[in-house]
Order: C-alpha cells, then sequence, then structure tokens
DNA sequence: AATACCACTTACAGCTTTTGTAAGGTTTCC
DNA sequence: GGAAACCTTACAAAAGCTGTAAGTGGTATT
C-alpha cells in the first residue's frame, strides 16, 4: 500500500486530511510535533507528503526545498495562501503540486493519484543529489542530459555517496556498506573501485565530483541546483 | 531542447500559446488540422503536449486517453470548462495536469516545466503498454508493484513488441530488429529468446503476456489498465 | 630531506552473465 | 499421420564484472 504523510498543524483538519486518505485505500498518517519532520519522514519513507505552508516554526517552503534536495518522494502543497505567487515559488522550489485550502476531498485525492502514478516507487526508485539522479535498482545515473549505467559495485558506492550526501561518507561505511564487514577486506578493493567509478563519471562530463578526505572517508561534490 | 506541442483549434490561443512557450526558451509548435493528430504526435516526439478540450471532431478527453495507453510524454489539458467533474474526469483518463482558461502564463509555464521535469527524457526513457512500462536505456520492465531486469536480447524484444502494441510484429521484424538482417539468421535464436523472456516475464506475474500468431509473428497481449 | 602512510592506477585472471548453437519435444493444421 | 511451425533444454563460447597484486605518485610528519 502506499504510504501519505501528511504535515500539517492544525489538528482538526490533520484529522481529516487522514481519514480522507484512508477512506481512499492509502495508508495516512501525520505527525503531531515539528521538531524533527525531516528525521520523522525520513523514518516514514512515504509515497508523497501533503505539505502545509504555514508551520510552527519553520516555513513550509523551507520544508519543501530541503526535502526536494534528496526527496524520492512527491510532495504536493497545501495552503491557504493561494496566490499565484505562491504557486509559482512552490513550483519553484521542486513541489510536485499546489492546491488552496479549502479543497474538495475528490479533487485532492484524484491529485494525489496522479503523484503517486508518476512517482511509482518501482518505476523510478530514484535517489537525487543535487543535479544528479540515481536508479536503485538498474544503478542508471542520470546528469543533465546524459546517462551512464554503472556496474553493481560501482553503484553501490554511489547509492552511499549519494544517500549521505552532502557529508562525507567514512571508509568503514563503504566497506561495510559494500562487504558486509569492515574486517579482512583490503581497503585498496575500495580504491580500484572508486578509480573505476570516477573514470565512468568523467564520460558523462563528471569530473572532480567524487572528493577524497585524507584519512576519512569520500564525498560527493557537485554544485547544487 | 524540449519539445512542447499545442493541441488547440482557437488559432489565435494556438499562436499566442506557442509564442509562450518559445518565450520560455522551448521549441513550442501546434498542428493547425486535427485530422490525423495521433500520428503527428507520434512523429513529433514531444515531451509535453497542451491539450485543448474542445477539439473539432474528437473530443480532447478520448484523444488523452488514447494517447496516454501508449505515451512516453506528459499531458496537460487546458480548457474553458472547469468544473470539478471536468478536473477528475481529466485526471482519471491520465492526464498529468489540468488548468482552467483563461491562465495566467506564468502559471502554465510553471506547470509545464514541473511536468517536463518529472517526465525527464533520460531518466524515464519509458515506453508504456498497458499496465507496462519498459525503461529502454536499463531494460527495467515494470509491472503493477514488481519490476524485472531484462538481458539486453530479450530487453529489445519486449521494445519491440510494446512500440507496436497492440498490434503484430512480424518474424522479419523481429528478426531484422535484432541482427540487422533477416538472411542467414536462424530463425531458432528468435524462439530461444522468446522462451526466455516469457520465462521471465511469468517470474513477475505475467503469464501468456507474449502471444504467438502461426506463420506471422508475435503479439503483446494484457488488459488494458 | 627522509620516511611512513595513504591514495591512485593498471594489468591480469577467475567468475558470472549473456548469447547463440544444437538437438529433441510439442502443438497445429491439412 | 505427417509436415511445418513453434517451444524448450542443455551446452559452450563470448563478454562483462570483480578482486588481487604490484607499482606509482602524493602528502604529512619528523
Amino acid at each position: 500500500m502506499q504510504r501519505i504523510v501528511i504535515v500539517e498543524d492544525d489538528v482538526y483538519l490533520r484529522e481529516e486530511l487522514i481519514h480522507t486518505f484512508q477512506k481512499a485505500g492509502y495508508d495516512a498518517s501525520g505527525p503531531a510535533s515539528f521538531e524533527s519532520v525531516e528525521e520523522e519522514l525520513k523514518a516514514l519513507r512515504p509515497d508523497l507528503v501533503v505539505l502545509d505552508v504555514n508551520l510552527p516554526g519553520k516555513s513550509g517552503y523551507e520544508l519543501c526545498k530541503l526535502l526536494k534536495a534528496k526527496a524520492s518522494f512527491a510532495i504536493l502543497i497545501l495552503t491557504a495562501r493561494d496566490t499565484l505567487s505562491d504557486e509559482l515559488t512552490a513550483l519553484g522550489l521542486g513541489a510536485d503540486d499546489f492546491l488552496a485550502k479549502p479543497c474538495h476531498p475528490d479533487r485532492l485525492i484524484a491529485r494525489a493519484r496522479r503523484l503517486l502514478k508518476t512517482y511509482d516507487r518501482q518505476l523510478c526508485a530514484v535517489l537525487r543529489a543535487g543535479p544528479l539522479s540515481l536508479d536503485t535498482d538498474t544503478y542508471k545515473l542520470v546528469y543533465s542530459d546524459k546517462f551512464l549505467i554503472l556496474a553493481e559495485t560501482e553503484g553501490k558506492i554511489m547509492r552511499l555517496l549519494m544517500e549521505r550526501y552532502p557529508h562525507i561518507v567514512g571508509k568503514g561505511e563503504l566497506l561495510s556498506g559494500l562487504w558486509g564487514t569492515e574486517e579482512f577486506v583490503d581497503e585498496n578493493i575500495l580504491q580500484v573501485n572508486m578509480s573505476r567509478l570516477r573514470k565512468n563519471l568523467s564520460e558523462i562530463g563528471l569530473e572532480n565530483v567524487v572528493k577524497n578526505i585524507r584519512g576519512k572517508g569520500y564525498q560527493l561534490e557537485v554544485e547544487r541546483l
């Protein structure tokens, strides 16, 4: 079943939305606190997030931007401020749809269904990091209008780098992520695969993207889009 | 550059839309006659189609449905009839967005840009046939919530079958499509690969989907979604 | 400047996957 | 019942992927 998470501070409306989606056959829920929405969403792995703009603390737009930098789920902005400029801002930040409150449940469901269809978890098992997208099933890496299909080992490395982007990924993490354990594994094999990965990346114009942090590990470095 | 095709019978509005999109940096055009829109669209290979609902002859909804059965492009419905039920119909038929006329150019551009982003030609070099989707770069075939990664030869066969769906693909077409020529190629190799393909398809619950037409060729047979 | 350490690269060989050949079985139609 | 078309399985060659080995180059520390 597809998971929908509602981020909305008005308890009453939140419950109503959750109920609406549940009735339509989705697994809907919504956090009650907004301290660590990002972590919660990461843990919940939703297929779609319905986001209110006026949240206590952080602005919904800010959150949308943050989520979209790495999101592999759709975001639907739901707001009472429905001017054209609000809509343009939302879409510009990467939101996938924008609806004004109050919104007829049928319209909301129809829009949500449409988003879930194109964001089909399987079809686009996609991980993003800046201008890069990686299909984690096939290891197809897309950069601007070029793409590259990575072998399994290189793909797994790329996945780790993108998952942690923009942070450093320790050598230990890479070793245990790829070979199960970091004991009894020659560190050289990591270097060999890094070398191969870099060579392949350069084929689609991605030079100096995988940076080594001496003694620590590796880090992805691409200009944010 | 991304191609946008406007399907709109009002000459005045059509030219205005084309101009708007061109100013925004897209390759926009629109046919003046609506006799054979389907063929035209097939030839133009657009990334996005902006579709009016009230067309002479065929209804825009009908066209939308037909196109979406095989479309690898986004469809945005633009209409003067902006009731909720119109919107629900459009979305139900597979349209990707629905806007009411008159529509502010900025909103239209923003919505179009958003669609083009998710329908990224590279990321989803996707071919559809009924409930099936095939990434033609990686040969990842998706069916409902399962997927399968095909080897190159099987993938190419699947591609031909889906491109011609729901029509028959001749044995000669398959042979020359896969091995360049249909001379000097043992027909058996096609049978072997068909066998392998069918076996793999059955792994994700697709039984009896590749049908043989004795003496003619092969045909894909899936219940339309 | 010497040393130790870390990182990079290339070549090679074993392994896996993919592909076509061959051969025998099954279905269909006259 | 027999021929033609189609299906299936097994096998071996070819291609691609992966880890080992060994040597080079760079950097930090003394």
